[in-house]
DNA sequence: TTATGGAGAATAACG
DNA sequence: TTCTCCATAA
């Protein structure tokens, strides 16, 4: 997309004085009118301009939603209506609000240091709690636990509680009170009947106690940034108000993945000057599953009164045939608000989407890397393709075949960084130091490196630290003391006590990423990975080395713990051409020249559990995932129907997605690909594992007769019986080796049981039992179901 | 304290 | 099938 801003003639930030806000706005006054707003189309330009009261902004996918976003906000600064640090801004991630702070940064040609209520949900929550957390009963320097320390910390609470671990999981609890806490619920407001589903009751109680303990580790986890402010703001009025002076402007990207407490956070924020504008797209809502709520959108009007709507319908991305696609399948969505996108793009060469139906993951894998290199060969850049699949594990079989192949790719996604064991081991160092009172920190490290302080020991800590309600490094201390340790622990404790007390002294003294490169050395943390001779070990001191190198970019070593759990990610600073393979999820928001949907098979996609769980409300979440999918391309979309698929460890073979048939035929191509075997069939034994009954109203069997991809089953078929070959040409038979199946399973049989065949890859069988053209054969390596034009009479 | 085997789980993942 | 976690034994 040509940057909107670049012809704004703006000096070189050199020019101007960092920091100074009069800089800026001077700036913006010299500037041109509103040179920002051409080129905006007139919706853009509507949503720009509109800044009084509420305004919700439908913003499809690819339609310039980012644009408005800065635009709004260069608009708001030019006209001078408010201050940058009087504009609240929040997306959901750091990725999203560095993007933003660019974009306005060019704009404004200048720093956008200024902007301080920019950022995530999160980091704008800790900013607030920080200046108020006396009153919710924390300090201002607390704490964020991550989801590591939060399992770590609610396995205590279940010991604790005398319950068993196995039946009542930590990580189970984890989830009932993420889920509260997404709806934001405090103890006191869950419901009764929901307190106990985990452990007849003992949920709440295990609730309770867990944020009785956050409070006396001056501890919050990623939720309560939320929902302590939520509270400061009910029961303090005044520091609520104070806010509302403050924030003239409210801004809110992908509104749609709110979740109930940031939904409720925004009323408050917004309830006094109601200058609230929400962008979103209900149609890209895939994250229900982690509390986002698609009704917040739906419900915007009702919920802002007098509130204005603008849709951006014009998708400067796709081509017509991608857009139809995507289009066409999204109107099968029940309780949308409805948008209709119209391509600006005009290609007359645009190729249709394409439906390629193969054997099973591994070929998918080959054709797919051979589809890469064809492009790769015509000059196109692997950066500008692909791979989106709906769960992690199919990534598997793209990877290797990669390798084989020698084909570049780069996984995104994936374990964080910072979520890394060695990482967090570091950081717990770094925080034990920093803060003597971070006991899982403390607990964390006591013994790693191993050094002798096993669970004995680490139990009689414990039991001191609760009796005298210190924090644990204390208890050590005073442990150390007595004779209460066995003589080896006490020595090593007390050893590793005045090591601590040592860095400690340091931190005033040393340069705080030398620090933190002692620390590592002298626990023995790192000579231990350097013992350690597992293949990944040498991965992981490079990690560590990483983190040393990132903490010199920052002040001081508590500058960087409090930026390290909010802000850190890892953009791997990869500068080599690679085709990217991640999982759809992960793809929102991006945008390639083409893209390769693998795995649409039902029960992978959509996904088994999202029906079995949610389920017509699963159903169409795993439609609006298709949706963002197939809109992720520019030029060229491809989907991939595997008839054999490998789940755990099985061959599975499966039945192709129903939403290969809400596609629109005219803007679908269905491919042929090369096969090194034709047919249908899976080599287990019991047929498919998605039962048809498992389905929730339509049966994709009798459903398929009359949809599109029937008819173009037939057609395809048609032209196929012209040009002759129809097996043992190394053709695979495409999707119709599913869809023809059901078309002539009504003709006469053309087998009969008993009868002895021969198929090109399992050899000579026997029929076992005919279900339309589909047969049981039983051959030397086991019984197979094919279709009958795979094997030959014999 | 470490090694090993068995059991159990395996959708997606922001901060 | 393969990975991780935990318990048990050496």
């Amino acid at each position: 997309m040509p940057d909107l801003f670049a012809n704004n003639s703006a000096p070189p930030s050199h020019e101007m004085q960092e920091d100074d806000q009069e800089g800026i706005r001077a700036k913006l006054a010299r500037m041109h009118p509103t040179p920002y707003l051409e080129g905006l189309n007139p919706e853009q330009k509507e949503a720009v301009e509109s800044l009084d009261g509420p305004l919700l902004v439908l913003a499809g996918a690819g339609t310039g939603k980012t644009r408005v976003l800065t635009t709004r906000i260069g608009h708001i600064l030019a006209t001078r209506r408010a201050a940058p640090w009087q504009i609240l801004s929040v997306t959901f991630t750091n990725k999203a609000s560095r993007e933003m702070k660019d974009r306005i940064g060019r704009l404004i040609g200048g720093s956008v240091e200024g902007m301080q209520w920019l950022g995530t949900f999160h980091s704008i929550g800790v900013k607030i709690l920080r200046r108020h957390a006396e009153l919710v009963g924390l300090k201002s320097n607390f704490t964020i636990l991550d989801s590591d320390d939060q399992i770590r910390l609610m396995k205590q609470l279940i010991q604790a509680q005398g319950l068993d671990e196995k039946r009542w999981p930590a990580r189970q609890l984890a989830g009932f009170i993420d889920g509260w806490k997404n709806r934001g619920l405090s103890p006191e407001q869950v419901p009764q009947d929901e307190a106990f589903l985990f452990a007849q009751g003992s949920g709440l109680i295990l609730y309770t106690a867990y944020q009785a303990r956050l409070k006396i580790l001056n501890a919050c986890d990623f939720g309560d940034l939320l929902l302590e402010c939520l509270r400061l703001f009910r029961e303090h009025p005044d520091v609520l108000s104070s806010y509302h002076n403050k924030f003239r402007y409210i801004l809110v990207d992908e509104y749609q993945d709110t979740n109930v407490a940031q939904y409720l956070w925004l009323r408050l924020l917004a309830q006094s000057n109601h200058n609230i504008c929400c962008v979103g797209d209900d149609d890209q809502s895939i994250y229900g599953w982690r509390g986002a709520e698609v009704d917040n959108i739906l419900r915007f009007e009702a919920d802002f009164p007098g509130a204005k709507v603008i849709r951006l319908e014009r998708n400067y991305r796709s081509t017509e045939h991608i857009l139809a696609a995507a289009s066409h399948l999204i109107t099968f969505n029940q309780g949308r608000l409805g948008k209709t996108l119209h391509h600006q793009i005009e290609d007359d060469e645009a190729e249709k989407v394409t439906v390629t139906s193969i054997w099973d993951s591994e070929e998918e894998a080959r054709t797919i890397g051979d589809q890469i290199e064809a492009q790769q060969r015509d000059g196109h850049n692997l950066n500008e393709i692909a791979i989106l699949v709906r769960a992690s594990f199919q990534m598997r079989s793209f990877e290797d075949r990669f390798v084989t192949m020698g084909l570049n790719y780069r996984v995104i996604g994936g374990p964080r960084f910072y979520e890394r064991a060695e990482i967090r081991d570091a950081l717990a160092y770094f925080r034990a130091v920093v803060q003597s009172a971070d006991d899982l920190a403390f607990g964390r490290i006591v013994n790693t490196p191993r050094r002798g302080l096993g669970d004995a020991t680490v139990r009689q800590i414990h039991a001191l630290a609760r009796h005298q309600e210190i924090p644990l490094m204390e208890a050590a201390a005073e442990l150390v003391g007595t004779e209460d340790l066995k003589p080896r622990a006490r020595s090593s404790l007390k050893g590793l006590l005045g090591q601590f007390n040592h860095w400690r002294t340091m931190l005033s003294t040393m340069k705080h990423s030398e620090l933190a490169e002692v620390i590592l050395d002298e626990s023995g943390y790192t000579e231990m990975w350097q013992k350690e001779k597992s293949p990944d070990a040498p991965g992981k001191l490079e990690n560590l080395k990483e983190l040393v190198r990132s903490i010199a970019e920052y002040e001081s070593l508590p500058s960087f713990l409090e930026h390290i759990a909010l802000v850190m990610d890892r953009d791997s600073g990869e500068t080599n051409e690679a085709v990217s393979i991640m999982t759809l999820h992960s793809a929102k928001g991006l945008e390639f020249d083409s893209v390769f949907l693998p795995g649409w098979e039902e029960g992978l996609f959509p996904h088994q559990r999202a029906l079995d769980e949610t389920g017509n409300k699963g159903l169409e979440e795993e439609r609006r995932l298709a949706y963002v999918g197939i809109t992720r391309a520019k030029k060229r979309a491809k989907i991939y129907v595997a008839q054999n698929r490998l789940i755990h460890g099985k061959w599975q073979n499966s039945i192709p997605s129903r939403f290969l048939d809400e596609l629109p035929n005219k803007h679908v191509e269905i491919e042929e690909t090369q096969s090194t075997y034709g047919g249908y069939g899976a080599s287990g034994v019991g047929g498919s594992i998605y039962g048809k009954s498992r389905f929730d109203k339509s049966d994709p069997f009798e459903s398929s007769y009359d949809t599109p991809g029937w008819k173009r089953a037939q057609a395809n078929k048609a032209n196929r019986s012209k040009s002759g070959s129809s097996h043992g040409s190394h053709t695979s038979h495409l999707i119709e080796g599913e869809l023809v199946a059901k078309s002539v399973s009504d003709g006469p049989a053309k087998y009969a049981v008993g009868e002895r065949v021969f198929h090109i890859k399992f050899g000579y069988g026997e029929v076992k039992s005919v279900e339309g053209n589909k047969l049981t054969i039983q051959f030397q390596t086991g019984q197979k179901r094919v279709v009958d034009s795979f094997v030959e009479k014999h």
